[in-house]
DNA sequence: CGCACCTTGCGAACGCCGTACGCTACGATG
DNA sequence: CATCGTAGCGTACGGCGTTCGCAAGGTGCG
């Protein structure tokens, strides 16, 4: 909050020298961006509010960045830079692979408004972050054995699922923070509803049922690591013999 | 384009008796929108521009639609009655699957906005149709042989990877049709940015230079169906030795 | 037939948004 | 000291989603 404004400044109490340094950047500005998104989610972020968290006018951040929609690029690729993938090692590039799977999940459930801009931004951009972590994990797939163009597949492959594994999920998690509830609570409350909606699908409601007993949280858990195995057994079965779990 | 209006309406020019029947209905609402959407895109989209489009006054459709996200919701689950998913026949269950990825690539490509709008609905919910889908393609892994629960995680991956893959493809067009431009002369265009940002990245500089030489659409059903032929793989070991190709 | 009520549609208005533009004031450069 | 480039900002514009109160037609009831 800056200090406050009076009616009539006086010429001598100047607002503020403050000419210390440039204090707007692109990378404050990025980073705080991300601290808004993660603290209030999507709709919180805008360039006013932005600014004021900055301590600065909205129309300043135009001095560094072009416009919203770069601003989101920006933004995106950075928290990309967050994801972990291992190094190559032929000897256990399933291990890898599923630690970037891993690592790719945690990263968009910490922020789950990403999901919501993927379809403006694309995942295939050329943020230097996103370019280094591809790079990386298709390493991890050419040390398994696989052929350049088939590599490539694979790791499309992947990231899609994880993408839209995630996303699922990070909507959900979404409409339940807005919620402000607890998720127990939340999903009892909307019990009624979702009974009489399933009443008519009984195989989807056989699911919903025996999926009550858990923790949901560990049971999204699962569900991804299945599907990650699943996957890796299809790729594997694809290669040679060769490697060992 | 409703009537041109007069600055002193006469009391004998009546502007228009016209109240043959509702006029307006959720159900022209939603399909107009569906028509806007294609046409012109997600940010096309806005409450005076189909007021407009369906002759009427923006906030005339609120008698119908709750807000825009009700109306997004509802949009949604009509394009997802498009996907078209095969009765469950156990001989046949790799089929079915293939055959219902494709239909809901194909929906998504048709309506490449809806995955700018994914991460606030969420995949997950109670829409008619969303429901029968699901209840349908869950009868086919049902009926391959997979026990409630894991047929559950089995539909899930597939429609995790099939968004996954197509928010991308869609995303991608969608920034395409947005510089007017034809795919080759666009990807011609960007060649110069793009070869500099591969250049530290050998592995993915390869797949790029392999994958000069096709024609980019079948390319991307090509990757496309590698990925369904992988989880298939995979999922299909899960099972005892019975089902045949 | 008269009258009350309900539904549909709409115009005006509010507060917020992204952003173009031109001004100020400062630091650096000659 | 004069000049210039640049960071920051105040103002303003057009568009957005949405609220509210009113008008006009249809319906049901005495």
């Amino acid at each position: 909050m800056p200090a406050e404004k009076q009616p009539i400044p006086s010429v001598w109490a100047r607002p503020r020298p403050k000419r210390e340094q440039p204090s707007l950047s692109r990378d404050r500005i990025v980073s705080e961006a991300i601290q808004l998104l993660d603290a209030e989610g999507i709709d919180a972020l805008s360039m006013r509010s932005l600014g004021a968290r900055l301590g600065a006018g909205a129309t300043s951040l135009y001095r560094h960045v072009a416009n919203k929609d770069e601003l989101i690029e920006l933004v995106v690729d950075e928290i990309y830079g967050e994801v972990r993938v291992p190094a190559a090692d032929p000897a256990h590039w399933r291990a890898a692979v599923t630690d970037s799977a891993h690592s790719l999940r945690s990263m968009v459930l910490r922020h789950p408004w990403v999901v919501s801009v993927l379809g403006q931004v694309g995942l295939a951009y050329l943020g230097p972050n996103l370019m280094r972590q591809s790079e990386r994990m298709l390493a991890l797939f050419r040390a398994a054995g696989f052929a350049a163009d088939e590599a490539d597949q694979a790791m499309k492959l992947l990231i899609a699922y994880v993408i839209g594994m995630t996303t699922s999920e990070a909507a959900y998690l979404s409409v339940l923070a807005r919620s402000g509830q607890n998720e127990q609570d939340w999903l009892e409350s909307l019990r009624p509803t979702t009974e009489e909606a399933l009443q008519e699908y009984p195989l989807l409601r056989d699911g919903r049922a025996t999926a009550q007993t858990k923790d949901p949280e560990q049971l999204r858990a699962d569900s991804f690591v299945y599907g990650v195995e699943r996957i890796l057994d299809g790729l594997e079965s694809r290669l040679g013999r060769t490697s060992a779990r």
